[in-house]
DNA sequence: CGATTGCTTGATACCTCTCAACCCAGGTGG
DNA sequence: CCACCTGGGTTGAGAGGTATCAAGCAATCG
């Protein structure tokens, strides 16, 4: 898929991150848009600060790996090479935030806020990824699953309800199985009264230690 | 198992590292050493001289995985929290400089070269925790250990011999498998000829493009 | 030597994948 | 309005890859 067209949709003005020093530009993706593809030179990395984004890579033979969703305040797109590793994508509706990588740069250098602010997302997502590698490489189908509606608990303004942003063969290509698998273990946790599918995409939490202990 | 006790079993003096303005402490550990453990507070990060260290974490019930290991040239233990989240241990004899965050703290907001240092460590870790969610979430064991062998070659002085400084299990953890698994898929590339084991530890690669082709 | 530890190999079990059918909601067009 | 189509989700049956359990082997070390 190629980038998005960098072409403003709605909103596009000057802002000031409440963590980020940089200037940068906030713009509207509708659903569905491409924001960059792998191989794509990394001018800008981006916040998120409405809607889901998503991060995955493609292998040759199509099997795909999503790395990470976004959210509101995080922080996206910084690439130790010239180029886009992953491709980003909208979930949803978004408003997004552009920082341009020659500015950052020169500010990093005389502006300490800014080098803390990038070094700390930088940390975070390293921790990130390595709780991704041990659920990908120690966990169980059903405590994979369980672990992702936690982490999905925790960013839900409501605990007991998630709204998924993301399709079911999204879910299986960030858990590393496949949709099938998914769509049995939410019929299990629900037949085990741990969560109540209201639609596909809206999941009532109903035991949520138990989802929690599950998780491990 | 609790931190190794900071004593220098060799040599200890003030180093300068070729890319680290930052100084630091050089120690000689042994083989089988824990550098720090997982929950011990994050005073140092380290820089590998030489030798082979294991990252690791353990869930609750005794599942391990392994994150990553370094050698020579190598950042490891930069912790966004307070505390270390995994547990750092030799492979072989080492030698490793020790640096304090709180010095180099306060010359990442005055150094560049530091920040940068630091910064680009962070990146490159992220990019290599991404790989090797790939190859958890996506990859076939012997695809894994296909990447494996490739990952050790592209670090070996001579690329058609790789001495391993670890053992089955270690392997088997850091590709999310089991002994076995890894056991079984050796003596499958030995008698397809594209490795041939002198020892256990001793592999010699007698096709190394067709390897490569397998890890894809 | 005997004991120990790590590695290899075999037989079988189990979990997840694959393939296929079906269901359901939403959209389209007659 | 309804028949039809479409795509995502669910469910079932069977296959397959890796884990588990168990035995045997090889190297190392008292």
């Amino acid at each position: 898929m190629p980038v998005q067209e960098h072409r403003a949709l709605a909103t596009r003005r000057d802002v000031r991150s409440a963590g980020a020093p940089a200037a940068g530009f906030l713009r509207h993706y509708r659903q569905g848009r491409c924001i960059y593809d792998e191989g794509d030179e990394a001018h800008f990395f981006y916040e998120v600060r409405s809607g889901v984004v998503r991060m995955s890579s493609v292998l040759q033979d199509g099997r795909r790996l999503v790395d990470s969703f976004h959210t509101e305040g995080q922080l996206f797109g910084l690439e130790p090479a010239r180029s886009h590793t992953l491709c980003a994508e909208t979930l949803s509706d978004c408003n997004i935030v552009s920082y341009r990588w020659n500015g950052v740069e020169a500010k990093m250098s005389t502006d300490t806020m800014t080098s803390n602010w990038l070094f700390s997302y930088a940390m975070q997502t390293v921790t990130t990824a390595r709780n991704h590698a041990i659920l990908l490489g120690r966990k169980t189908a059903t405590e994979r699953v369980a672990a992702f509606l936690m982490e999905w608990v925790g960013r839900s303004p409501d605990p007991t309800v998630i709204v998924l942003a993301m399709s079911r063969q999204d879910i299986a290509d960030y858990l590393g199985l496949t949709v099938e698998t998914i769509s049995r273990t939410f019929s299990k946790l629900e037949r085990e009264s741990l969560i109540q599918m209201t639609t596909s995409r809206l999941i009532e939490v109903r035991n949520r230690s138990a989802l929690r202990r599950l998780s491990a």
